[in-house]
DNA sequence: ACCAAATGTGTACACTTGTACATATTAGTG
DNA sequence: CACTAATATGTACAAGTGTACACATTTGGT
């Protein structure tokens, strides 16, 4: 017998990789089997020996973006101790060195599209989002993590729409700072915050 | 001779509500010639005759929608009179009477989507914001104005992406008023504000 | 009534798509 | 070396697409 060890091991991660730069640079509706395939220069039997069904290759594909946004998002926030610092995180998230690329932002915006139909796609978009939520609530209280969370998007957002026009950077850090000291009794920082930064 | 009088007033006119129709519960991707045609009740014909290209005829169709958004959203602003006024307006257009339905989210968020990489529609998208921009820098500062508008599509696709749990109003006012009231030198309202609302 | 031009419509074509499936190739076990 | 099952692939098909275009119908002016 044969017990499962793939001719050419790497295969399925090369499709997956494949699609979603088809994806980066044409929209999900870009992602075709025989698209991708040229590609990722594997024959159209390839495709659908691994990947069934087209929605389970998308939606695969797109839950590996999961892990890319950890590291520049996230953890940033994570390390921030002050006030001051998440700020700065945030802004830096927003159009500093962790932001994402347009490139970056229209795959997400691809994502929340496409997952306000699809229910898998859906999951993939909470996870991600609840991901960042939570990282957020560590430092700041919950409905104000959703306050910070939608400005972010909205920025994120704005930059895709006008793509010849640098935000500016005060504005951006105003607007955080201004919701990230938003009334909230009872929470860290909130009391000695002053003296800190 | 004949002048150009159609044989059907207002097919024309049917034709690019059906179309929006259809993309509003399906999609930009769901609008094909034939599934707006039979939508519409019209032959295949009919449709190309009056719009020669698909393009064509989804941005026609989605230009339509700057009509909309100005009563709902612009007109309250436009009334504003106090800096409270402006916030309430905004919480009104986030999650009140004037905002809109997750539908026209959806619908919003479609544009956004195929703007992002179609220039015919991108100009539609923008001038569409561009409408909400100015209307909010009267009464507000440009900057400001930004942030504003990044916040409110922030808790717009919010709602899209959480449909079931509702935004707290306090929240989303507390986050207004706190952009709303961002340090702004020489700008209208921002002297005598405490003791209006 | 006649005609020309505008309006309206059905059909056909070339093309792309997802997917099924028969076939070929490979790899490990006995 | 066989034998079997997993892996790999080319082809075929039905369905859907945008669009071109020949044809029919209506309209208004003469």
């Amino acid at each position: 017998m044969r017990r499962g060890k793939p001719n050419d091991p790497g295969r399925r991660a090369r499709i997956l990789q494949a699609t979603l730069e088809v994806i980066r640079d044409g929209g999900i509706e870009a992602a075709s089997y025989r698209g991708v395939a040229a590609h990722a220069g594997v024959p159209l039997g390839s495709m659908t020996y691994y990947f069934p069904t087209l929605e389970g290759l998308i939606v695969s594909a797109l839950d590996t973006t999961r892990s890319d946004l950890e590291p520049r998002y996230a953890a940033p926030l994570r390390e921030a101790r002050t006030l001051a610092d998440v700020v700065d995180a945030l802004v830096e998230a927003t159009i500093g060195a962790t932001s994402p690329t347009l490139d970056d932002i229209r795959l997400y915006e691809d994502i929340r599209h496409h997952g306000a139909r699809n229910p898998e796609i859906a999951d993939v978009l909470q996870a991600v989002e609840d991901d960042a939520l939570v990282m957020l609530h560590r430092v700041v209280p919950n409905n104000t993590a959703l306050a910070i969370n939608a400005l972010l998007w909205g920025w994120w957002s704005h930059r895709l729409a006008h793509p010849d026009t640098a935000l500016d950077e005060l504005i951006v850090r105003q607007a955080f700072e201004a919701l990230v000291t938003l009334p909230a009794p009872g929470h860290p920082f909130h009391e000695q915050e002053q003296n800190h930064a």
